[in-house]
RNA sequence: GGGCGAUUAACUCAGCGGUAGAGUGUCACCUUCACACGGUGGAAGUCGAUGGUUCGAACCCAUUAUCGCCCA
């Protein structure tokens, strides 16, 4: 036994504390998860953050959700496996090397791929653990030990595997297609990585002649440097206005070239003119219509935004912006340009870089989604996946029943290398896991391998399992695959979320990645900003930390957690919820100064028992079973809520004041011994209630405390207390505390000091069982009311003169005064009572009087009424009668 | 253009059919032997607007305004 138990010092102070625990859970291998157990299995892995990245708090807040989930069902008897680890992140990780090396004056084609792939690596292996060390500091309870990367080779062999596969069934192809680049990263996205910003711009209006004969027709363009590549002029098949332009041929401005008009759906006939420019290689509109039309695509603008190609005549070389203006200029001066006209358009922008997006032609590879997408729908209405909060289940939905194929193929070197070879001899294409020897078809044996790597979602969305250990048959698969619960952000729903399905259940035969999907809010600034570090509004996890302490963060995290909001944080915040960890560690102090002899598992005295401690029993009993339900429902926000509001509004403010008299031994030993013995059972709840969402200061204190001395996670989640809860014991106890804040009321009205003992407070008492509790309960409202003497007397004798006056159901308070009695405000209280409750009967007496509602209004609601109108005319009575003897 | 969410006390947010709640701030009083990182008490809201359903609406429905987000 270790007798040597904490000593606490006057403060809390989470510094001291954190490290030292964060290092005893890894000692004693409380994080790891063994697949060999018996226990039932709970398990999530974590969404991987960048490996360049460093924590911010979206990341605190998604892993505080995760590691108080992963605690309490470690304490509730669960085998908990929460994989950890980090994510390639393709394009942000290039960019940063390729940032560091430019510094140096060295660009990644001065290096060459392969040794610009091992700079990659060796600045992975030097700042890719910072994060992961940031985890820590939170006291994230990841099983270290079965940390992964999407780049280690295990998850390597997954991609592959799944790539063939999904080749072989034709879920994966490669095409000709016009796809978003990126001019700057030069690389192709997927539509998802395109974001969508609002920008001044101008529509042209720009005038064709026509080649056969006179006149011309008018097209808008936003884009005037596409024209050099256009190939038809489309109008609406029912457009009447247009009709007999269909045929015809016009000529391009500048270019020159003659092209026809063509009729297609496409086309809003309402919109300008009616008429619309085609350029299948540079608009994906225009794409779809060139294909239906077999329409020449004519490439005007090359992978670096610049102008290029014969169409591109005398603007060759130009960038793209530049080639605008020149071009408007040029339209303008041969008469074409017929107006400009100033609007706000939607403009593609690359999600890592905000350069405008190229829509480009290019060969690339592409999943095609519908099949997995109707599969991924289907899971989730069949209920095998369910999204909470619920209303994340239409945005779902929406997606991915508009779901269009995912361009997968990637222009970099950092990532997942497209196991992809070709044979230049016979033009073969050859997809395996293994780069083969030679050509199956010819036999040639030069093959060049793909140059692209792929999309870093899709090594993510194989996360689930390519953790642990697929295509291999592990025990980590058949322990902890299906994955308990996705705890994640919903930004990256349609990212990741989406995309997981569908390849978890492609992988897996059908068996999905995960039972339940948490979505929880993004964290904002106070004002409801993104934070972000050009706004300078970035709140660091680190910082808060080592200010307020990593429970505190945690706490707040949890606290501010409610579904279906966005989360405004502010420092205020978390220095609130810091104050709620001292209020625990002081009360612990106070418990703990008392139970200096106790002993574990002792026992109270039932006949020991006074209303107080049947009540705390009670409500700690209520407490345990709430607070299993809120967070099996991931209801963070009013979990944290309850245990904030019980620790400080019901345990401190009540209980621990009510047991002091106690605790001193006034009332004998047997009763001491008894109200150690509740004060332990109370605190040894609270301490493992509260253990998931703040496990440092729990534990610290768990350990001062006499129980058995494990840390308190290897401890068993409470249940309730008592085998049924006694309601009748928390309403007596409410009328006591209601009985002691009507007096407490009546001393501030007089002035009275709190500290000021007062002589004398009489109660007069209406209801012979009321009577008889608050005699029971005498020497309590005089210790919490500061009273030195309390009467207690029943309805109908003498109440005294000179009083302060207070009224409740059944109980009047007087607080006789004396002197001190300021008879004109007093007389001012009572008539502000008296308007309040006299209002509040008018309502009663219309409610009852409307026979609608004594009809159709159920039955309890109307005993409520009727009792309350009852109550409140007993009450009027008494305030007058309290009124007029006032006026004596 | 389609969809989602928000609008409640000065601020930040709970509540989501039965007479408005918390934290912060504010005001008054208090260095009471766990805690001044504290205690006690108070003030403070026609629950965005309009209409409807209902005996009864902050809560359900419709319209509308403002703000935010997502998709096209």
């Amino acid at each position: 036994m270790d007798s040597e138990k904490t000593v606490l010092g006057k403060g809390y102070e989470p510094a001291p504390i954190e490290d030292k625990w964060y290092m005893r859970w890894i000692d004693e291998g409380l994080f790891k998860a063994d697949p060999s157990s018996s226990k039932p299995p709970y398990s999530i892995v974590i969404p991987p953050p960048n490996v360049t990245g460093s924590l911010h708090v979206g990341h605190a807040l998604d892993n505080t959700l995760q590691d108080i989930l992963c605690r309490t069902k470690r304490m509730q008897g669960y085998e908990v496996l929460w994989l950890p680890g980090t994510d390639h992140a393709g394009i942000a990780t290039q960019n940063v090397v390729e940032r560091s090396l430019a510094a140096k004056g060295i660009s990644r084609h001065d290096l060459g791929r392969e040794e610009f792939v091992s700079k990659v690596w060796e600045w992975k292996e030097e700042y890719g653990s910072t994060i992961i060390n940031q985890l820590k500091k939170l006291g994230a309870s990841c099983d270290w030990d079965r940390e992964r990367f999407t780049m280690d080779e295990g998850l390597s062999v997954a991609v592959r595997k799944i790539f063939v596969d999904l080749y072989k069934k034709d879920l994966i192809y490669r095409g000709k297609y016009l796809i978003n680049w990126c001019p700057r990263c030069h690389t192709a996205l997927s539509d998802l990585e395109v974001e969508h910003e609002e920008k001044d711009g101008k529509f042209y209006e720009v005038a064709y002649k026509f080649a056969d004969g006179d006149g011309c027709l008018k097209v808008m363009t936003t884009r005037p440097e596409t024209i050099l590549g256009d190939t038809a002029i489309a109008v609406h098949p029912r457009d009447e206005k247009n009709r007999e332009l269909v045929g015809r041929k016009v000529i391009v401005p500048i270019a020159g070239r003659v092209i026809p008009v063509i009729e297609d759906i496409m086309v809003d006939p309402e919109f300008g003119s009616g008429c619309v420019k085609i350029t299948p290689a540079h608009d994906p509109n225009d794409f779809l219509v060139g294909q239906r039309h077999g329409l020449e695509q004519i490439q005007v603008i090359d992978d670096n935004g610049i102008m290029c190609g014969e169409e591109s005549g005398k603007y060759i070389g130009m960038d793209r912006f530049d080639a605008r203006k020149a071009i408007v200029e040029d339209l303008k001066n041969d008469g074409s340009l017929i107006n400009t006209e100033d609007i706000k358009h939607s403009v593609g922008e690359c999600y890592r870089c905000h350069t405008v997006i190229e829509p480009y032609l290019s060969e690339q590879w592409f999943v095609r989604a519908k099949p997995l997408a109707d599969a991924g729908v289907a899971s989730v209405k069949a209920g095998d996946i369910r999204f909470v909060p619920d209303q994340w289940t239409n945005v779902y939905y929406q997606w991915m029943e508009n779901i269009r194929d995912w361009c997968i193929s990637r222009q970099l070197w950092w990532g997942h290398r497209i196991p992809a070879w070709y044979c230049d001899k016979c033009g073969e294409i050859i997809v395996d896991t293994d780069a083969p020897k030679s050509c199956p078809k010819c036999g040639n044996s030069e093959l060049r391998q793909d140059e692209d790597v792929l999309d870093t979602w899709f090594s993510s969305a194989l996360w689930p399992f390519s953790t642990m250990g697929w295509p291999e048959e592990t025990e980590l698969l058949k322990k902890f695959y299906p994955t308990s619960v996705l705890v994640t952000g919903f930004d990256i729903i349609f990212f990741w979320v989406a995309r997981m399905i569908m390849l978890g259940l492609e992988g897996m035969d059908g068996k999905v990645p995960f039972h339940d999907v948490y979505i929880h809010a993004l964290v904002r600034d106070e004002k409801g900003q993104k934070m972000s570090k050009s706004k300078g509004n970035v709140i660091d996890p680190l910082t808060i930390v080592e200010e307020y302490g990593a429970d505190a963060l945690r706490f707040t995290m949890a606290a501010l957690t409610v579904q279906g909001r966005d989360i405004f944080l502010s420092t205020e915040r978390i220095a609130t919820y810091r104050l709620f960890m001292n209020k625990l560690w002081n009360a612990s102090r106070f418990a703990l100064m008392n139970l200096e002899d106790a002993e574990p598992g002792m026992k109270w005295d039932d006949n020991e028992l006074e209303l107080h401690d049947k009540w705390i029993l009670n409500r700690i009993s209520q407490v345990s079973v709430e607070m299993t339900r809120l967070i099996d429902g991931y209801f963070f926000g009013e979990a944290a809520k309850l245990m904030y509001d019980f620790v400080w509004g019901e345990l401190c403010d009540w209980y621990l004041e009510l047991s002091k008299p106690a605790l001193r031994g006034d009332g004998g030993e047997a009763k001491r011994k008894s109200t150690q013995a509740i004060l332990l059972a109370v605190f040894e709840d609270v301490l493992k209630l509260l253990h998931p969402f703040i496990p440092f200061v729990t534990d610290e204190l768990w350990q001062a405390f006499p129980f058995s001395n494990g840390i308190i996670e290897r401890t068993e989640w409470p249940g309730p207390r008592l085998e049924k809860t006694d309601e009748n014991v928390i309403k007596d106890m409410d009328l006591v505390r209601e009985v002691i804040r009507s007096i407490r009321n009546l001393r501030a009205e007089a002035h009275i000091a709190p500290s000021q003992l007062i002589p004398r407070a009489v109660l007069s008492v209406h209801h012979d069982e009321k009577l008889a509790l608050l005699k029971s309960s005498e020497s309590q409202i005089k210790l919490l009311a500061k009273v030195e003497k309390l009467e207690i007397m029943e309805k109908g004798a003498e109440k005294p003169q000179k009083s302060l006056a207070s009224v409740l159901d059944d109980v009047q308070i007087y607080l006789p005064v004396g002197d001190l009695l300021d008879v004109e405000s007093e007389i001012q209280r009572l008539k502000n009572d008296l308007s309040k409750i006299e209002t509040d009967i008018e309502k009663s007496k219309g409610k009852l009087a409307n026979s609608q509602f004594v009809e159709r209004a159920p039955k309890e609601i109307i005993i409520k009424e009727e009792t309350s109108l009852c109550d409140n005319e007993a009450k009027k009575e008494r305030i007058k009668e309290n009124l007029s003897s006032l006026n004596d």
